[in-house]
RNA sequence: GCGCCUCUAGCUCAAUGGCAGAGCAACGGACUCUUAAUCCGCAGGUUCUGGGUUCGAAUCCCAGGGGGCGCACCA
């Protein structure tokens, strides 16, 4: 057992072992047989008087995170992962009593014994044997303050996770969602799908991709910015519902806001338009809302917030209208709509057409202020090129982005699913991507022959995972709510 | 990419131009019912790095590095 305690270091500094020789620890087993879990144990036995013995003998493993010596006896916090539950040594009737004194804080072990409660009434397993599973030979820092250190507690996750309850709490947020959305969808007939993360043609959303290079093939592949045509190609296959929870990769600056890598929710359902997506979207975050926190009424960011369906429905002009008092559609004329743009500080480009500059006034002006949730609906049909044409509206499309609490949640449409049509969009695309934008579209003509074969009418819906969780949980930052977020590397 | 802020012991933080400190952790000791146990003792520093100003720099200036926030881009 450790017999000699050595140093303990923290998060910046390593201490040596205090046991064996390096790679060695032979008194270390190989697996460990707990039989109850601390949670479990506190609860079941939390109407115990003080200085009971159950008779019933358990053994439970985690991590030591207190230890309270009194000379002859001595407590120890153990934590695993349901909670925590003290532990109860004395040299009278624990093996090993000095060792387990000389244990450090962050030390795995496994302890048996009975079940008793304390003189003052506190659950505890009164330690008849232990034993060390693995030494803590850094430190989790301070035991009251933990770490705060934000470049600490991302570019070490590990420790942070253990010595913060909020950042664990926020990963089985997140866990929980993404397994209930599987079972929803599920549930409605959805078939889960994987399609490929390297694309010969980057497209499905605006963004800068980032480039690979297969060698055998000496081609270079791009990451996926977004599955969406891989997706509308399943429907072409018959898959009539689909949906692929994707990571996908965006070669853009990091903010609060924006990991270069994050996680879509993407849908398709054949026969459907984007009225239904919206009914499907309102449905799947009230829902997971109500599953998950058990209420559609939540807090973020200090202010108070309705998930509850149905939403508010209103058009990009009519909110442009509300938030600027400005009336502005994609007929006004073009020198009005410019003139508008750089009355809210935008510097519009000469390319640029009236639907791009409603855009950018609505995106100034608008998006943000939207605090309770709001489908915005018929974008023009300039900043939208792979949405079907708006029935009865020359100049939008059939879409719609759900705005939370200012920001954007998620992006659908009613598919464009003729081929022609799609044709042209594409090479409007690949116009402005030739005159130097670099987040423009190609021209994907294995995409156009897939359409070619006939995609029925479709809606589809993309749903930004990092950001729900954000909402859900409450976080501020997207780093809080992805595992180990992009860091630039640390240097020696 | 640009601007602003920030970096002190393993951790959390003081010291604002005049001897680098505290609490916790660690280390030595006391203690048979503690709850961030308590008490006694001991130790711990390239004040992010490199220049500069000054009799004297953690503190002021310049450059670089890490991080945060904002802008831009986007989801």
């Amino acid at each position: 057992m450790s017999a000699d305690v050595a140093g303990q270091g923290g998060p910046d500094e390593a201490s040596p072992s205090r046991g064996a020789a390096a790679g060695s620890e032979p008194s270390i087993p190989y697996r460990v047989q707990a039989d109850a879990r601390a949670a479990d144990l506190v609860e079941r036995y939390k109407d115990l008087a003080p200085q009971s013995e159950t008779g019933r003998t358990v053994t439970v493993a985690g991590r030591l995170m207190l230890r309270r010596e009194m000379g002859r006896v001595a407590f120890g916090t153990l934590r695993d992962s349901s909670g925590q539950v003290q532990l109860f040594a004395g040299k009278a009737w624990t093996d090993g009593f000095d060792g387990f004194t000389r244990l450090s804080l962050g030390d795995w072990i496994a302890a048996s014994g009975e079940v008793v409660t304390t003189k003052t009434g506190e659950l505890s397993v009164k330690v008849a044997s232990w034993q060390l599973l693995a030494e803590a030979r850094r430190g989790f820092g301070d035991k009251w303050h933990g770490i705060s250190d934000l470049d600490t507690r991302y570019r070490q996750r590990y420790a942070d996770l253990w010595a913060n309850e909020d950042s664990r709490r926020v990963l089985l947020l997140r866990s929980s969602l993404i397994s209930w959305i599987r079972r929803w969808l599920e549930g409605r007939g959805f078939v889960e799908v994987e399609t490929p993360v390297f694309h010969p043609t980057p497209g499905g959303a605006t963004a800068k991709p980032f480039v690979t290079h297969h060698n055998a093939l000496d081609v270079d592949l791009y990451l996926r910015i977004a599955p969406e045509l891989y997706l509308k190609r399943l429907v072409v296959g018959g898959f009539e519902k689909v949906f692929e929870v994707a990571r996908v990769f965006r070669n853009e600056g990091l903010s609060p806001r924006h990991n270069p890598e994050f996680t879509m929710l993407e849908l398709y359902q054949a026969y459907a338009d984007y009225t239904d997506m919206m009914r499907l979207t309102e449905d799947l975050v009230a829902g997971a809302a109500s599953e998950l926190l058990g209420t559609t009424e939540i807090t973020y960011g200090g202010r108070s917030l309705s998930l509850a369906a149905p939403w508010r429905r209103a058009t990009l002009s009519e909110l442009v209208a509300e938030h600027s008092g400005m009336t502005l559609d994609i007929d006004s004329p073009i020198s009005e709509l410019r003139e508008a743009a750089e009355s809210v500080g935008v510097q519009p480009e000469p390319a640029w057409g009236s639907g791009k500059l409603l855009l950018e006034v609505y995106e100034k002006t608008t998006e943000s202020e939207l605090w309770e949730p709001v489908f915005v609906t018929d974008y023009p049909k300039e900043v939208s090129p792979l949405a079907r044409d708006h029935r009865c509206k020359a100049g939008y499309v059939e879409r719609f982005e759900a705005i939370v609490a200012g920001r954007e949640l998620c992006n659908a449409f009613s598919e464009l699913n003729d081929p022609v049509e799609q044709r042209l969009r594409f090479e409007a695309q690949a116009a402005a991507k030739a005159a130097g934008d670099e987040e423009a579209m190609s021209v994907d003509e294995d995409y156009l022959r897939a359409l070619e074969y006939g995609l029925p009418p479709t809606g589809g819906l993309g749903i930004g995972i990092d950001r729900l969780v954000m909402l859900l949980s409450d976080s501020d930052a997207i780093r809080d709510v992805i595992a180990f977020p992009t860091l630039r590397p640390e240097t020696a």
